[in-house]
Parts: C-alpha cells; structure tokens; sequence
DNA sequence: AAATTTAGTTCGTGCCGCCAACTACTGTCA
DNA sequence: TGACAGTAGTTGGCGGCACGAACTAAATTT
C-alpha cells in the first residue's frame, strides 16, 4: 500500500517521472558542493577541456545572454576562467580553475555514486538493456536535432 | 560519424543525459503553450483533483514559500484557483481552472507525444523493460525517502 | 573599402527558490 | 476553559536563472 507503483506506468510517465528524480539528485548534490544545478551543469561540462561561449550556449540549450550571467558568477567564485582564443580576438574559452576541477569531479561522482546507489536493485541484465535502451532514445534525439547533446567537437 | 554515441555510455551518464533530454523536451513544450516548465508540472499534477499547499511543497520538492509565488502567478494567469477547504479554516485547496484542465491535458499529451516519438525506435521488449527498469528504480527511490513521487492519497 | 556575419556583453524584465519572520487556525493538555 | 505547541499558508528580501533587444568588436565576405 505505501507504493502501489508497479502496474500500468506508460514509458512515457515513467521517463518524466525518472527526470524528475535525476533532477532531484542533481540539485542535492549540487547543494552540498554550494552549487547550483545549472553551475554543476556547466563544471562538469568543462572536465573534457576548455569551451568557447557559443560552443556552450548549444551544448546547454542556453541563450548567449544567459550563459554569460552563469559564467559570470561561476567566474566570480574562482570556479572557472574566461582565457582568450588566441585564434580570435573576438572568442573566448572557458576552463575550469583548479579549484573547479576539484569540485566538478567530486560533484560527478556524487552523481553517480546516488544514481549507482538508485539502480542498484536491478539484475545486471536490466541495467544493460536500460543503458542500451537509453543511448538509443539519446541516439534517436540526436538524429532530430542533428546535434550532440555532450561531448562537442573539442578546440571549437 | 554524427552520431558516435553507442559505445561505453555508462548507466548513471545515460540517466543524467536522459534526464536532461526529458527536461528539454518538458521545457519545449512549455514554452509552446506560455507556460514556465514549473507552471506545467503543476498543472499535470492538479489533474488528479485538487491538492493542498503542503501537499503541493512535498509533491513538488519546493519551500513553502516557493510555492506561493508559483501558485500565485498561475493564479493570475487563471489556470488555478484556491479554494478554501471546509475542514480546516486554516488550508487551501488548489484546483484547476477550467481553462488550466484544458491547457493542463494539452501540454501533458504534448510531452507524451514527443517522448513517444522519441522512444519510437524502440522494439517492444526494449520498451517495456526500459518502462519497467524504471519502475525499479522509482520504487527503489521511493522507498527510500519513503515517499512516493506522484499521485499522493487524494484529498489531502 | 564596405557590408555582412559571428562572438560575446549589457540592460531590463520576470520567474524561481530559499530563508526568516509573521498571521491565523487547530489540536492538546492541564 | 484557557494557555500552548504545532500546522497551513503568506510576506519580504535576497540572489540566481533565462530571455530578448540593443550594443561593441573582430572576422569574413563581397
């Protein structure tokens, strides 16, 4: 009686409900490392190497606008770096301090260590399937957009 | 070449990266009715009947005070209204507005719709373990904070 | 050289979320 | 009954977030 869960939950709620939950984890997490979602978002973006601004606005379905307000208080909290481009005067790339770093990583890591903790319960073979099910949907998304949602191009 | 996505995608970067996928998906919908993403949730929440504020601050994860802002603007836009509750002098019950039930059902199928298109290519059995993996790991969460997500006993 | 495009910032607006403090009502217990 | 603790919700102040429009400066095109 306390979860009466199991039967018809469609796919569809059950990834709604799923994000939720993520998002969930994501902001405690984020607040025990004095972050907020949106600059663990971005600090763990960075751990794979320095990015220009337009490079991030599209790797965060961010406005140019709003992305220069994120970096700006990261940058004010010794978090992150605005470096010049030296290929264009115009560009800059956005690394992360050590400091960032540090927190980026242990910020992942819990993470996953509460995700990990989540799936815990699922047979090995569920867990596979659900990660191949995933990428796919990832996969079928990255199709329509005609875009990578990670991993950019490195240097641009 | 587009899409090097297949290969070591682990469990918890799937989950995080669908998490994000559903969030954007949620937040395009949104905006496609003038709604904020937090708008919606709450409306997709009042089609199961009205619901308390402090019902409302545990189904959503928000402060009380959060709550009222959110509820007020709803309320000035007419998707909602508070009633007061003949039990306690002191509550409010939220329900929808006949013109926020509309919205309400319009953006919920809006979101269904694209992460059925989304999960499309999908085989059968790859749905149906994906649905109930997670099912897994709801109840798996649920049980955890000892509470469940959604559909709260009603009335209260 | 002029025109266009691209990279990033600034400014103004509104929404969001938290905390602390407050009002008003409910229930309990003496 | 009457004080008193707990609960329901609001208010006010703060900072972060996201957007669009207008802007500067450098690169690119013509």
């Amino acid at each position: 009686m306390v979860a009466t869960e199991a039967p018809g939950l469609s796919l569809t709620e059950a990834l709604v409900r799923l994000a939720h939950l993520v998002e969930q984890v994501y902001g405690e997490v984020s607040r025990e490392h004095d972050l907020t979602p949106q600059q663990a978002q971005l600090l763990c973006l960075l751990v794979g190497g320095p990015i220009g601004m337009t490079g991030l606005t599209r790797a965060l379905h961010l406005e140019k606008s709003s992305l220069t307000g994120l970096v700006d208080r990261a940058e004010k909290r010794g978090l992150v770096a605005r470096v010049r481009d030296a290929r264009d005067r115009r560009a800059c790339l956005i690394e992360l301090t050590p400091e960032g770093a540090g927190i980026a990583v242990r910020a992942h890591d819990g993470v996953a260590a509460r995700l990990e903790m989540l799936a815990a319960g699922l047979p090995a073979g569920h867990r596979d399937l659900l990660a191949a099910a995933v990428g796919e949907i990832l996969a079928a998304d990255t199709a329509r957009t005609g875009r990578a949602w990670g991993r950019l191009e490195p240097g641009r």
